[in-house]
DNA sequence: GTTTAGTAAGTCCTCACGCA
DNA sequence: TGCGTGAGGACTTACTAAAC
């Protein structure tokens, strides 16, 4: 077994397909049968059930895949170091919390990319405990995520401070009135929902009553229309705000203040682009 | 008819080995 | 050390079979 072999049966588990393997790969179909085939005679076990619906992993195969994961992302990396270069270029990909990228991350990855133009920038979203998972799994470089993490094998930096607030539409009623409305939060996980729901229960208020909601202008556009209120950070609503689209109310200060942290793990290899991307945030 | 997995046969490339 | 040769592996082309 060489690193083609367990790049060609890494591919073939992704896709759970041969022909869109060999696709991706740029082989033809009968060698990565053939490849695939010689594996499974060299471990002398079957690592796919062949279906109707294609290839689908036997329990060796999952073993395996958990181990050419790891295999090929040290390879990559390897390959990564040996062809580092002065000039910031290649792949980055940037994990954010749906609050963050949506306020502070046009302006941000702008500049870096007008700085760092062959730098191939992605960006993903998601809530605070998501990221950091896909930072550890390896899955993404670093992010943006809410407060600060507690694992060995992370490093972090704070690059924002914000102002939480509750919103709601443009309406007269006090505060104590308005938390009987529905909650529009983001998924469970989202560092923002575990705050209010922390603060309303030591109101002794119900939270019962909740409506998820997968992006931020979902929300918006929500408590805009009266659906209900949501905690937000001030940046991210101070737009509708002027708009006259939604009241803000200032929380108690237990609950106001909320960090940002750029994590990434200490063993992650930082290319020039990441580095030049740490020191972007870490300057702005 | 189309798509997909698999087989057979042939080509090309790499590598070990022998020899000058 | 450099070159020629042969074995074996990787890969492609052309094809078949099965499923939909």
């Amino acid at each position: 077994m060489d690193s083609k072999d367990l790049r060609i049966f890494h591919t073939v588990a992704i896709e759970k397909n041969i022909t869109r393997a060999a696709e991706v790969l740029g082989y033809v179909q009968s060698n990565v049968t053939a490849r695939i085939r010689q594996l499974e005679k060299e471990v002398s076990t079957p690592l796919f059930y062949r279906s109707k619906k294609g290839m689908i992993l036997t329990q060796a195969g999952e073993n395996l895949f958990g181990y050419s994961e790891k295999i090929l992302h040290l390879l990559d990396e390897a390959l990564k170091s040996v062809q580092y270069t002065e000039n910031p270029s290649g792949p980055l990909t940037i994990g954010a919390l749906e609050t963050t990228a949506a306020v502070h991350m046009p302006k941000l990855l702008r500049n870096y990319l007008q700085k760092y133009p062959e730098v191939k920038l992605s960006l993903v979203t998601g809530h605070t405990g998501d990221l950091v998972q896909k930072v550890l799994d390896y899955e993404i470089d670093g992010a943006f995520v809410s407060g600060k993490v507690d694992h060995p094998d992370m490093e972090q930096v704070l690059v924002f401070e914000e102002e939480l607030v509750l919103i709601s539409e443009n309406t007269d009623e006090k505060l104590k009135e308005i938390l009987k409305k529905p909650m529009l939060l983001l998924s469970v996980g989202c560092s923002m929902r575990n705050r209010l729901e922390q603060w309303l229960e030591e109101e002794d208020m119900e939270t019962n009553n909740i409506m998820e909601f997968g992006t931020l202008e979902a929300i918006l556009g929500g408590a805009s229309a009266g659906l209900g209120v949501s905690m937000l950070p001030k940046s991210a609503v101070k737009g509708r705000e002027e708009q006259g689209l939604i009241r803000v109310y200032t929380i108690p200060e237990a609950y106001r203040n909320y960090q940002v942290y750029f994590v990434f793990r200490k063993d992650f290899f930082q290319t020039r682009a990441f580095e030049r991307f740490l020191e972007h945030i870490t300057c702005d």
